[in-house]
RNA sequence: GGAGAGAUGUCCGAGUGGUUGAAGGAGGCGGUCUUGAAAACCGUUGUGGGGCAACUCACCGGGGGUUCGAAUCCCUCUCUCUCCGCCA
């Protein structure tokens, strides 16, 4: 891990609070299990306490070699400073070898740990991948066509919105070119959603596109590894952004918050660059997976006893984006195998996709989490408390993915004649109220 | 990209290799005084790890080295600032 500074340095620990695992090993056991995640807990415990003895170990022999170095203060005959200095070499020596140990102990305590995931919201539906995702709620009316209706690629292509092909020569596969009133219909859902945001206290941000390593890995996203899903740029440490998640939760790194001015709510523009390897196919196609996409994206860092209601807060304002914009979707509450690590609980938000598999599917549009302290830990993020220093809490959701929320605009509100009316609300935005062929 | 300067606690700012976890300010908190306030005075005020605790260890940008002993000496990296160049 590349870890330069102090402001920007990082120090990875376990997800968890070691004592809270160690006190707690066969909920923590559970909890993985149930969230499909292997991890031996029973290692992180024993090698935690291995470690701590190391450190005990270490810390008394570096007692000693501080009274030893007291003892030169004073004048001293020559024999008796010989013996002195002799010990004190002895002791380094010591040291030397034991902090080695103490440091494989400690590398092998926080690669176990690493894995085990955030506990768990105990409403959270069982369950090993998103089929057991339970659905929680439905909103607006699925559109019925009586007209032979297209997918957004086709109408991104007729109306001359979004160019695929050439942008796969100059870029490659999966990068789009938006065009006309696309790049309207962009700038004005971003100005939307942040209107109604700032109504509700969030401070507008727009944030770098680009990140250090090891504030992305902070926010638990890793940019090394074969499953990454992180553009890293080669010689520097540092990797392009897969969300503002990562630089609104890094602003705060190593900060020691004001409790009073708790919850602090960010809403944060950013383009996100996910590699999306291995993803093809029909779910796939169009918008809906890209390289590069823009997002208004929440932000909350609050006091534990806050996180529940502001989650529960952040999922109606996604809900209030987007019943301001007419489109149906539905809630999901996503079950423990599909949580990531992360995440206590989260929920999805799932727009209606006419052109999506054979007859229209949902496909998600948003996503919320509550990440409660797994973040703040590893970035050090804290508040003081009845005098203490308690880790905060964080949460995320998204307020417009401008990619995805193309395709639901297009694909629900096409018209026989293969034109797009523009939502209501919307059209204070983009200045027209329908988009047509030139 | 070139040249130089720097990085110490909440902030400013000292620091000769050995009671420096760190002087001195400022700020915060508590108190004395005051009808109240200000001023003045006294006290207190970093983070992390281990331990029930007493206590102990680490931390003066990061990493490494020299030494019996490093904030202090050496190497290296990163960052910041100033000037020049380039530039939206």
């Amino acid at each position: 891990m590349a870890c330069h500074t102090i402001s920007a340095c990082v120090i990875i620990r376990g997800m968890l609070d070691f004592k809270f695992i160690k006190d707690n090993a066969d909920q923590v056991k559970d909890n993985s299990k149930r969230r499909n995640v292997k991890v031996d807990v029973d290692l992180v415990v024993e090698l935690y306490g291995k470690r701590n003895a190391l450190q005990q170990r270490i810390d008394n022999l570096r007692q000693s070699r501080n009274e030893n170095a007291q003892k030169m203060k004073g004048k001293l005959d020559q024999k008796q400073k010989a013996e002195f200095i002799q010990e004190g070499k002895e002791l380094k020596e010591t040291i030397a070898q034991a902090e080695v140990e103490y440091r494989n102990m400690q590398n092998r305590l926080f690669e176990e740990a690493a894995k085990v995931p955030n506990m768990t919201h105990p409403e959270v539906p069982l369950g090993n991948d998103e089929s057991a995702n339970r659905e929680i709620k439905r909103w607006g009316t699925v559109p019925k066509f009586d007209f032979k209706y297209k997918d957004h690629l086709e109408l991104g292509k007729d109306l001359d919105l979004i160019d695929f092909e050439s942008a796969q020569d100059v870029a490659g596969q999966k990068f789009y070119y938006l065009k006309n009133q696309a790049v309207i219909l962009e700038l004005a859902l971003v100005r939307y959603a942040l209107d109604i945001l700032q109504k509700q206290g969030f401070v507008p941000f727009i944030t770098p596109d680009i990140a250090r390593e090891d504030i992305a890995a902070g926010l638990g996203f890793n940019p090394r590894g074969e499953e990454s899903n992180i553009y890293t740029l080669e010689d520097t440490g540092m990797c392009l952004i897969g969300t503002a998640e990562i630089t609104l939760g890094g602003y705060y790194a190593k900060r020691i918050m004001d409790a009073v001015k708790l919850p602090v709510k960010l809403a944060g523009f950013s383009h996100c660059f996910r590699r999306e390897a291995g993803a093809a196919g029909q779910y796939s196609k169009g918008l809906y997976r890209v390289h590069q996409f823009s997002k208004l994206e929440m932000f909350i860092i609050c006091l534990p006893e806050q996180s529940e209601v502001l989650h529960n807060h952040m999922l109606e304002l996604e809900e209030m984006i987007y019943q301001g914009l007419g489109i149906p979707y539905r809630v999901v509450d996503v079950c423990t195998g599909d949580l990531g690590n992360q995440a206590f609980r989260k929920f999805d938000i799932e727009a209606w996709m006419p052109g999506r598999g054979e007859n229209g599917e949902w496909g998600e549009i948003t996503s919320t989490s509550n990440c409660t302290d797994f973040q703040a830990r590893r970035l050090q993020i804290r508040t003081k408390q009845g005098g203490e220093n308690i880790f905060v809490h964080m949460l995320n959701g998204t307020a417009i993915a401008v990619s995805r929320t193309l395709i639901a605009l297009l694909e629900n509100f096409q018209t026989k004649e293969g034109e797009i009316t523009i939502p209501q609300n919307l059209i204070t935005y983009t200045g027209f109220s329908k988009i047509t062929k030139s």
